[in-house]
DNA sequence: CGAATGTTTATAAACATAAAA
DNA sequence: GATTTTATGTTTATAAACATT
């Protein structure tokens, strides 16, 4: 993440209502938009808890202490079967009324219950042979494969073919990968509109006629009609570039795609970059590939056809398949601000959407002494993202922000950018007479050094924001993983997590022993990592410069996840908890000895 | 460089107008457009021997013998005195004639003669506190410094204090470098041109006014005034934002600076982004900081400024003053183009400046036997670009692209972009009414994924090339080194070439012994860099997939500049070879066995 | 030559966090 | 001391130029 000075591992991220209100009396910078009628229901039983003041009334078996070293920080263990939304109505109180000198930050993690991965929704399990189309046998030049079907029109039954990949051929793993309430919403609507008979291709093409006589007449939509599937076919998914790849890629049995295919692949799963999207899309596609390092380019024996992988070390092996298997249920708002945004007058253009908000994932360390009987056990059942098992301790050092959410997303309409011009003109620049020299006034021009579609544009302030105020959760970890990895197969079944799987708690899999693990340590300790000739990480790490150096912890230690209720900020973010108990493990790297201090700002 | 599947070691780059006519009758595709009478004076007594087809008389001394193992490639060896360009005429001429059948690449390097580095310019070694205005004792906390004079007008005789920066003090250590003629071409004009005294402040907003006249009434430029200096001011300089950021950072004696500073010294060298660049420079600016890895940002030791470094590992040292110091003549044909572009129509705008042509820098490995008499020193005589010395063999895994020049520069007009908005719209995106649905017609689309300015513009294709038909010549290396190395002192006297002695063949500055060197190497054969836990190198190394990894070549060696004349494509690319002789030195790695046949496409 | 693929640079933008007002 | 604004830092998106296959 290239922590900024002294930035704080716990970032605080934009407010984020809680699953409960806030009980606190403060300001609410959101403004009176969200009445409290968009209350989830099933929320309501702790919502009323949350505004009293001091007697909080916690379910039994919930133990909280102070955390050891962290100033103002409690851990919250809870049990399994504990509600966590009157958990966090009933913390988030206290942080309140404690202010900055009590507690405020509550780290949450789960003790015990019966959590013993309980019946997971099991995948269809559709044998798949989607995005292999073009594997060839790597060695045969024999006759190359006949022209796909990329963006030809597809009969009417063709639509994506969701839930088809296997990463590793995962059958018996269930994957419990916490997700974005954004990214589900999205799933759902998608998969639930887009399962119906339609053809997609002739509708498209229909609203695009639509589109562009509304555009060369400026008449107003006559709407009316309900975002229907539409909608999932014409609104971008809520994934970076990174993510789809990964996605792609993942999908296949042997983890590596052709660009085409990384392209057919996206446009069959996400049909706005076929239908909707300018083919600049795929600019964008090779351009992460090429940009980002955990993108490698391998060819294939006889060097005829080359393939895209993840290296396998930084791989999370995520799929769309995981995050279809989270498939919470619609949220009921969501379709109510469809509607707003739609209803908007056309003057409030998008042009920009509203970035999902998110929470981050970042590796805590903590020791507890062992007189502490907390019964930890790495099956949490509180909706943790559990991509953000996959992260070692290297991300304490280099704490990189991780998101399948992208941060910027344009998802213009794809040829309203110059409304004046869309009868002949090409997307042309626009005829700046006269060379280098017309140098415009400066007085107009903006102030800002980061260009900002917001700051020019007083009208309609936030009109924006009403497009997806319901839509604040976490989020899945794209990034590549800090810590070398094996193969995505599935999971030990004493694992419910098949992140942690995939980061098995012993020996990592690229290192045949604790000792090649030890080996290769002290250059991470170096305080100079370029004086090491060593490759680089994919993406991954930098100096990282000002803050200390952590060194990497052993394999040897629990990780958990947990969330982090700030109060302070109404932030909640997901960590990744590294739990010692000094003096109850081998410790040959003496990484114990970390202090809390170093994380601590200030 | 991220090499393409198969990409040759030495790539071919864009047709290179080489200091002597084309020989062959091949079919010029640069068109008719350069008669003649454009050579270089000095370069006429070269040229007229590359016409006959056969029998090239090669001055005296000239040793050619083909190379171990590279096919249709032989080494020419040259000694310090001789005329290079007659002896590219004539090579030239011999790989014409061969084709692709006989040699038609050669790879030029010098041996023996006079060459101990003669007089080179000495730098004005003025004594400079420029960018040091910030510089705090790091500890102290006091006074805060005042008000910057960042964008705040400055006197007539505060123009760019160029030439002031020294690196590590570098006085004595005469700098060969070998830059892009265009680049000098534009620091002449710079130098030249703003010497004068002038209010620049004012002419430019002046110039701005009379800019935005013309936006509003659309009046064609009465121009007739010759581009003066203004240009050197409205012209963006041919350097990257990272080789503006590297001149900048190594401009200081501690090489570090805050971003202001770095903000106020790109102002200070180069008006265009004081005067005419919207303010989005910055942003770009942060961005390519925060994005390269070697920009790493330190905090001084009170934690109170934040300062941004370049890596000593992959910092090439590279000045401003380096760049001055080489000083061509400027080229009268730039000035003629100039004035046409000038008085281009004002409809075949820029919006696009054409990309710099360059050489690039590949170490290539060479093994000659013994036997073969060639005498080999390390200083060269011929304009090598020499930078490039400063790469190692890794450069060969990893072979990386890198340039000045920018590949892309958008130098719009800097308000001019929507003309048709100029009177008080901001740059507020264009309102496409009706949300993502407004999609036009597919047909319309744009066909290449790739998106292209000129596809859509039919119109005056090529009008942008004639802005600098004449400025093509090789370009600095700025992207971080790949060998570690020490601090940018200045070279020691036996060389002649500064950045041969930040890498020096025996022993690397950032590794106390040859031993150490060695224990670090084996990181770098593993086949899968991600294995290893190591921190990465800045920006530098990719896995390089399918390209056999070649072992990181021992200090032992004798690297040494060359050039590589391809006649199959008219290329003059520049090298590093790294030559050994097998059975004259020892050997302990191994690194004799390399094949050449690692290299050779095919 | 043209299209597909691959690499880099530029620019805008969203967003976070720290510092300053 | 709290709030707002600004400066700084990190990422993602998009366009584009250019090289290579
Ligand atoms: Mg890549
Ligand atoms: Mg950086």
């Amino acid at each position: 993440m290239k922590t900024s000075p002294r930035r704080p591992l716990i970032l605080k991220r934009r407010k984020v209502p809680l699953p409960v209100q806030n009980a606190s009396g403060e300001t609410s910078k959101e403004g009176p938009k969200r009445p409290p009628a968009q209350q989830e229901p099933s929320q309501a039983q702790a919502s009323t808890k949350a505004t009293e003041s001091n007697s909080c009334k916690f379910p039994a078996g919930i133990k909280i202490i102070d955390h050891p070293t962290m100033p103002n920080t409690q851990v919250v263990a809870i049990p399994n079967n504990a509600d966590l939304n009157s958990i966090i109505a009933a913390l988030t109180a206290r942080g309140k009324e404690s202010g900055s000198s009590g507690p405020n930050k509550f780290i949450l993690i789960s003790c015990g219950g019966s959590s013993a991965h309980p019946g997971r929704p099991q995948p269809p399990a559709q044998a798949s042979s989607d995005a292999q189309r073009t594997e060839v046998p790597a060695d045969t030049p024999g006759p190359k494969p006949v022209a796909r079907d990329v963006n030809v029109p597809r009969s009417p039954g063709t639509l994506p073919r969701l839930k088809q990949e296997s990463c590793a051929g995962g059958e018996a793993a269930g994957y419990a990968l916490e997700n974005s309430l954004t990214n589900i919403q999205w799933l759902g609507k998608m998969s639930s509109d887009s399962l119906g008979s339609c053809n997609i291709k002739q509708e498209m093409q229909e609203k695009e006629n639509c589109h562009l006589e509304q555009s060369q007449v400026k008449v107003e939509e006559p709407t009316g009609a309900p975002p229907s599937w539409r909608d999932s076919v014409a609104e971008r998914p809520p994934y970076s570039y990174m993510a789809m790849i990964q996605f792609a890629i993942n999908s296949t049995e042997r983890k590596r795609m052709t660009l085409k295919d990384i392209y057919t692949w996206i446009e069959d799963h996400f049909p706005y970059f076929k239908h909707i999207a300018k083919p600049g899309w795929k600019n964008s596609i090779r351009h992460n590939l090429s940009l980002h390092d955990m993108f490698v380019r391998e060819t294939s024996a006889n060097g005829k056809v080359s393939f895209w992988t993840i290296h396998p070390s930084a791989n999370r092996c995520l799929t769309l398949d995981q995050v279809f298997k989270q498939q919470k249920r619609p949220n009921p708002e969501f379709r109510r601000n469809v509607t707003i945004k739609t209803e908007l007058p056309l003057g409030t253009r998008r042009k920009m959407k509203p970035l999902l908000p998110r929470v981050s994932s970042y590796l805590v360390p903590i020791q507890f002494p062992v007189s502490q009987s907390l019964v930890l056990q790495p099956s949490v059942k509180v909706p943790l993202p559990l991509a953000a098992s996959l992260m070692s301790s290297e991300l304490v050092r280099h704490s990189k922000r991780v998101r399948i959410a992208p941060k910027k997303q344009h998802l213009r309409a794809p040829r309203g950018d110059e409304p004046e011009l869309v009868f002949a003109e090409p997307p042309e620049p626009q005829p700046a007479d006269g060379g280098p020299f017309q140098t415009p006034v400066k007085e107009t021009l903006p102030i800002s050094s980061t260009p900002s579609k917001s700051a020019p544009l007083p009208s309609t302030p936030e009109a924006w924001r009403l497009a997806s105020p319901a839509a604040k959760v976490g989020e899945l970890e794209v990034s590549p993983v800090r810590t070398p990895r094996g193969t995505c197969g599935p999971p030990p079944d004493s694992l419910g997590l098949v992140e942690l799987s995939c980061t098995p708690p012993k020996s990592l899999p690229l290192f045949g022993s604790p000792r090649e693990l030890l080996d290769a340590q002290p250059l991470e300790l170096t305080p100079d990592p370029f004086g090491s000739p060593a490759p680089p990480h994919p993406d991954v790490p930098r100096p990282a410069s000002p803050e200390p150096q952590v060194p990497n912890l052993a394999a040897s230690r629990s990780l958990t996840e947990g969330l982090v209720l700030d109060t302070m900020n109404d932030s909640l973010s997901k960590i990744l908890l590294d739990i010692s108990f000094p003096g109850l493990d081998e410790d040959p790297l003496g990484a114990d000895n970390i202090n809390w201090s170093q994380f601590i700002p200030e």
